[in-house]
DNA sequence: GAGTGGTCTAGACCACGTA
DNA sequence: ACGTGGTCTAGACCACTCG
């Protein structure tokens, strides 16, 4: 018995989740059955229970009582969506596990002109002021919302295309802007991992506890023009990132002894 | 005035700090200010505080109080970690913004004979129960704890060799790999966003509201045999996790307006 | 109507740095 | 010595859903 008596029920109830004991979905004991097995107030008791939904392990389902969390992720690979790219007998035998097959997808759209906020405007390289156009999404998965996506393209390269109808693009909005002559060559991806803002949980229904991870994907041009940025927020525990990437050969060099 | 009252409270502290009236690292009122201010009781005006504090916005130091917290990102490029990757202007222009440069480097090593945790076990197609050799790292910079790296190899392969020495490995453990016949070709790399355990916690100094990303890497050799895996957890607050790309010619194939 | 969690109060004592 | 946050108590009232 060490730390605080929140920590110690904490611990044990965390413990008790760990090893399987409590199953996902189950019914943790009442806030009133811990004062009593515990001998606590009730705000102590409470205090293990926040704590524990802050990282991420149970839920309140009120009037219910307390809830082990469940996890469905679906694989998330910026390397892949839209295009096609062959996957190894590695990867294939991952997908099983929890992919997002049967499950149905729904998508809203919205389009706007706007100031990009200063990450984005930086990255696509506008003078401060300058508009852009923005695709937002947000993506469903059996009802659920699991990811916003936001895509910025400078307003002057996609005026007047069909990049601003608030309709999906069967051809994709990259063929689009390559149509316009601006084919992407490469892109850069760049993943924040931390706590949802309100808006994004709101957004996304996130449960307390549920970081995000912000993905933010740069295409630019052969001439190393950025033409696209994508802004997307993924919800924690409903994603697993994944890169498939060649090793490259050995050369003589130093300290490889890193990853 | 929305909501309840902690609610309220945080909503406040939480718009002054994103607009930047409350700089990072800069103190926030003291809890009594608050309960003055707001007329509330003590443990309202906590909640709100603890609140922001599992958003990973503040942070508390006892007995000076509560301080908006600051963020110093590296950059974790899978793809180039230990290999010399050429990188384009524009990921150039990116390492600038906040670069480890400057900082001291330092980590702990320490070899030992284990039975890997299932999801290590599995993607190195280990027999139930069967052995694996893990050389388990504590990466530092300026002294603070910023990531955990454990690589795990079958015990077959490694035996005797190099890689169970508990020092640094100067040509690379890769390299040592290769050497012993297990050249790997390609890696699977996988991000799982979530809030840390409390070991993790402790390992890296986690302040409260801060998210980790474990990254598992696994290296297959040309046959398709997994001869490492890397298992890495990164704290969310002190990484940027950056890819770079190519993007494939776009063919004429169904809807690629996804990513 | 009974039971659940959500919110809130008005105190209390403690450990710990700073002055 | 003082003020800070950390912990804890013993109540209270509310909204909500379920049987």
């Amino acid at each position: 018995m060490t730390g605080p008596k929140w920590q110690q029920i904490a611990d044990k109830l965390r413990a008790s989740i760990a090893d399987g004991t409590r199953a996902p979905g189950s019914q943790l004991p009442t806030e009133a059955d811990l004062v009593t097995k515990w001998a606590v107030s009730r705000p102590t008791a409470r205090q293990a229970l926040t704590a524990l939904a802050n990282e991420g392990l149970i839920t309140s389902r009120p009037p219910r009582g307390w809830f082990v969390r469940e996890r469905r992720p679906v694989y998330y690979r910026p390397q892949a969506e839209g295009h096609s790219v062959a996957t190894s007998p590695e990867m294939d035998s991952f997908m099983g596990e929890h992919s997002a097959e049967g499950r149905q997808p729904r998508q809203d759209i919205e389009v706007a002109i706007v100031t990009p906020v200063p990450p984005v405007a930086q990255r696509l390289r506008l003078e401060p002021g300058e508009a852009a156009v923005v695709r937002r999404r947000v993506r469903y998965l059996d009802g659920e919302p699991f990811n916003l996506n936001d895509s910025y393209f400078p307003r002057d390269l996609v005026a007047g295309s069909e990049i601003m109808d608030p309709a999906e693009i069967a051809r994709g909005a990259n063929r689009v802007l390559a149509e316009l002559g601006f084919r992407q060559e490469r892109v850069l991806d760049e993943f924040h991992v931390r706590m949802p803002t309100p808006q994004e949980v709101s957004r996304l229904a996130l449960a307390p506890g549920t970081p995000v991870a912000a993905h933010i994907a740069t295409g630019v041009t052969a001439e190393g023009k950025p033409v696209r940025v994508v802004h997307n927020v993924l919800a924690g525990d409903r994603h697993v990132i994944v890169y498939e990437r060649p090793m490259p050969p050995i050369e003589n060099t130093e300290s490889s002894d890193h990853e």
